[in-house]
DNA sequence: GGCGTCACG
DNA sequence: ACGTACGTGACGCCG
């Protein structure tokens, strides 16, 4: 499919963050590496900074060594270098260093080369993407590891200065020796596109949502721990008394060896290690013993309070009071971002108390959130892929997809479609996207693997494009090694032939969702840079502060909504022409519970 | 550090 | 005959 208005509207000529303009540049290249006092952008300090403009030498400038002769001045001066837009960074991980800089006032500026992002195109699969990993896979080159460097030094700025200068430099020089090489390595696989269009504008865009963090109410989640910590301890004593004894109830072997074996009752599925005491196995328990209901209350109420309601206020960062997560854009195999320290993308919805911990999010006095989401995004995109008439017309007329699987897999019309038909119809909408086989069908459908079967062959007989769609992603992976998305990420999929039967029909499962998962995280990636863009050439004060896979959250100085509103609408649903239309529903409120 | 569990899309 | 829904991150337990 031929695109050339895809990448129109943004390219990484010039950073976003600040215009500035220098004549001429005295070189084109310049590979850095900034060394700080620790991980946290937001929080830690710029020790020292390398530097390497060709191959071959490479400097360190101490900022704020301790024991060392520190050029403090430094800073100012280099400002002219890595603002200036006409020479190119090299670095790896650079968001890290655009932040370190940023607290120093520095906006880096001009065409990135991210090396880490490089090694991540070229195998999403791989754990990781450190600088002393890629330099030994493509070059070979063997370097000292940051932990053996640190020893037991508390930071970087005890590090003796001369151990510094040969670890940061050869860092930067790494960095400038990688860039070509990885670079030879995108063109080859036609990922420079991806690379220069996409992941490179991006990473400012993210860079800029973890400096703005989000406003978070801890005194309103103080309280609400002090009260769930009452209702936990009375729970506690509810369940020692049904169990007859004291136990640790966080303990899933101590708690199935009381459900189990002291009250006998039916174990059902098992682990590794012993009893599962999963929600599922809990939920049938129910039936039978008092127990099993007030353990589940107990673990939501647990998780909630530990993971979210007693963690966030401690996030909080010390200079801005916000928290700032941080987005990982090399992480999952399928092109999506994670969110991490803490994960803002897993941030309770549902329930009262899922209410209660969004409300906790909030928008800065004078200011509004603004949540921007796709609808039923990946069926958009199945649809799209499939080219699946059906699926295709359901979209442009605008039904409910879900019903109108139910009407056709169940054969009845659209009207006579219960609540329950629907739900099921939408397990299998699900299911299709994450690669569907009648076991699984049946496990989330509490039918029988045959019956899950019929429902997925009717499926394919009311919608035919999406079973050559997943017959021909299955035949072009076998043969290639990879499947790809809708704008060339690629994902190796090396077991989809393998002899093993679990191995080969997970990587085939794996094989179709990934194109799927992945077009809508290349979608979503382009709206954000243009949403980006527009907000700064238009001058705009609202801030895009995190992305939940099919959703933007941002906050906007109330006067603005109704612009940024269209704004925001219009990138998102024309970020990628599809045959069928997209659609952004918008939500807006002073707190994220009510901007749903 | 692996495992089980569970929060989200 | 086998064991499965896709993609993440955080928490506590246990060895």
């Amino acid at each position: 499919m031929k695109q050339p208005s895809l990448f129109q509207g943004f390219s990484q000529s010039s950073s976003p963050i600040e215009k500035k303009t220098v004549p001429t540049a005295p070189f084109d290249f310049l590979a850095f590496d900034v060394e700080a006092t620790g991980r946290d952008p937001m929080a830690d300090q710029i020790v020292g900074i390398a530097l390497c403009k060709e191959k071959g030498t490479a400097y360190y400038v101490p900022i704020r060594h301790l024991n060392a002769l520190n050029i403090p001045d430094a800073l100012p001066i280099l400002r002219d270098v890595l603002e200036n837009e006409n020479i190119a960074k090299i670095g790896h991980n650079l968001k890290f260093d655009i932040l370190m800089l940023r607290q120093e006032g520095i906006n880096t500026a001009g065409k990135i080369y991210d090396t880490m992002l490089a090694s991540y195109l070229l195998n999403p699969n791989k754990q990781g993407h450190s600088l002393e990993d890629v330099g030994i896979e493509f070059l070979n080159h063997k370097k000292k590891t940051f932990k053996e460097v640190l020893g037991k030094h508390e930071t970087f700025a005890e590090v003796p200065i001369n151990e510094a200068v040969q670890y940061a430099a050869e860092d930067a020089e790494l960095a400038m020796e990688l860039k070509d090489i990885l670079f030879e390595r995108l063109k080859i696989e036609g990922l420079e596109k991806l690379y220069f269009d996409i992941e490179m504008p991006l990473i400012y865009v993210l860079a800029d949502m973890q400096y703005n963090g989000i406003k978070i109410n801890s005194n309103f989640l103080n309280d609400l721990s002090k009260e769930l910590e009452r209702e936990l301890d009375n729970l506690q004593a509810k369940i020692f008394n049904l169990a007859g004894k004291r136990f640790n109830i966080n303990s899933s072997q101590q708690l199935g060896r009381i459900l189990f074996e002291d009250l006998g009752l039916k174990a059902g599925k098992k682990t590794k290690t012993g009893y599962s005491t999963s929600v599922e196995v809990l939920q049938q328990l129910a039936a039978f013993h008092e127990l099993p209901a007030e353990i589940l209350n107990y673990r939501t109420l647990y998780k909630l309070k530990k993971t979210y309601i007693d963690a966030l206020p401690n996030l909080m960062n010390k200079k801005t009071g916000r928290i700032h997560t941080s987005f990982n854009q090399t992480v999952t195999a399928t092109g999506r971002l994670s969110s991490s320290d803490p994960n803002l993308q897993n941030i309770p919805i549902r329930g009262e108390l899922g209410t209660k911990i969004r409300q906790a999010f909030l928008a800065e006095e004078g200011f509004t959130l603004i949540s921007a989401d796709y609808s039923q995004i990946e069926l958009r995109i199945l649809a799209h892929l499939s080219r699946d008439k059906g699926l295709i017309d359901a979209f442009i007329k605008g039904v409910d997809i879900h019903t109108r699987t139910a009407a056709e897999i169940f054969n009845i019309p659209a009207d006579s479609v219960t609540p329950d038909l629907r739900r099921a119809a939408k397990t299998v909408n699900f299911g299709i996207i994450y690669g569907i086989s009648p076991f699984g069908l049946s496990e989330s459908l509490n039918i029988t693997p045959k019956d899950a079967g019929d429902l997925i062959e009717s499926y394919f007989a009311r919608y035919p494009g999406v079973r050559s769609f997943i017959d021909n992603t299955l035949k072009e992976a076998k043969t290639s090694g990879f499947v790809s998305t809708l704008l060339g990420r690629k994902r190796g999929i090396a077991d989809i032939n393998s002899s093993n039967a679990n191995i080969r029909q997970q990587t085939e499962r794996m094989a179709i969702n990934t194109p799927i998962q992945g077009t809508a995280a290349d979608l979503i990636k382009i709206a954000m840079i243009r949403i980006f863009k527009r907000l700064i050439e238009e001058g705009f004060k609202t801030k895009m502060i995190l992305q939940i896979h099919d959703e933007l959250l941002f906050e906007a100085p109330i006067k603005e909504v109704d612009n940024v509103i269209r704004l925001i609408k219009h990138e998102m649903e024309t970020a990628l022409e599809l045959t069928v239309p997209l659609v952004v529903d918008i939500k807006t409120g002073k707190n994220w519970a009510e901007s749903k």
